[in-house]
DNA sequence: CTCAACGTTCACCTCGTACTGAACGTATTC
DNA sequence: GAATACGTTCAGTACGAGGTGAACGTTGAG
């Protein structure tokens, strides 16, 4: 891997980890983000300078997170791993549901805590509208980039290698 | 504090904790949440069970990523604490400035590697424009949010302690 | 000036997490 | 069946982050 390729991959692994991610899932993704086809992970332990056992680890994980993908080919024992075509998407179904769940801690609040201050209760309200507004609108606008480009970023291809 | 206002603090802390805050923080966040008037230091550390060192970290750690301000009192030399009046809005920028250290990381990638399959340069020029569609609509959606209910989240009122 | 009440910083410790190499289970090929 | 090539799991380890108590600096009151 040189050195360029490096560093994107190390500046993905920041990114990645800053989201709760293993260091190593993030460069993993980095490095999956600029292979045309799918990768095995001996292929990707070797890129990556890791362990094998690390890559399948973070490899499952990032699957478990559907931000990559795991493929087959036809007599090919072997894994490979790919990053998911609709990748935008699902990170973005990912956020949403992680807001859902703010927005539910907040509702259960309200609803099973004896809130005394009138400030309080309009500021809990408030901010629980806030995120159903804002995920409806994501909602929105996400069907909107969807709709006139289906299929258009990832146009499936048949492996060059 | 009692239970059911625990529940509520640690299942914020979860949550905060997630998103890459230590976990007093994220309780330390829930329980100012539920008060209306700002909080001393002690007065957080006593109701957190925590040291007054790690309150004081974590406050200013909360405070530089805008959840909550610090306040005074005339007459008081102790640092009070509250969440910031416009929470939401705060949070939904530091989401977008993250979606934005990602974009640019595409960006600079795009721009430095020499990329070799059009699958992967389609493919990543996709992803840097949907992160920009994305921020763009959210930011559109933000002004309409706050627009027609400016200040009427947490209306300024005298302390009632 | 002295003393007390703050917030902050620092060294230490603890605990969890991430990574590794080796062992393991399994499936395919001679 | 034996051997090989996979992916996964597991014990061990190293490392970093988070939290604590004590020391520190500062500010204000008596």
């Amino acid at each position: 891997m040189d050195q360029r390729t490096a560093r994107f991959t190390d500046r993905m692994g920041s990114l990645l980890e800053a989201e709760g991610f293993p260091p190593i899932a993030g460069r993993l993704f980095g490095l999956l983000l600029l292979r045309d086809d799918a990768c095995s992970l001996d292929e990707l332990a070797a890129a990556l300078c890791v362990s094998k056992a690390s890559v399948s680890t973070n490899a499952r994980l990032l699957a478990a997170h559907a931000a990559i993908e795991r493929t087959g080919r036809p007599g090919d024992r072997r894994d490979y791993y790919r990053v998911t075509p609709d990748l935008f998407t699902r990170m973005m179904a990912q956020r949403l549901a992680r807001w859902q769940s703010f927005a539910e801690a907040v509702h259960e609040g309200r609803r099973s805590l004896a809130i005394g201050s009138p400030d309080v209760a309009a500021r809990l309200a408030d901010y629980e509208d806030a995120y159903a507004y804002m995920t409806a609108e994501i909602g929105k606008a996400l069907r909107r980039w969807r709709a006139p480009r289906k299929n258009a970023c990832h146009p499936t291809r048949r492996s060059r290698r």
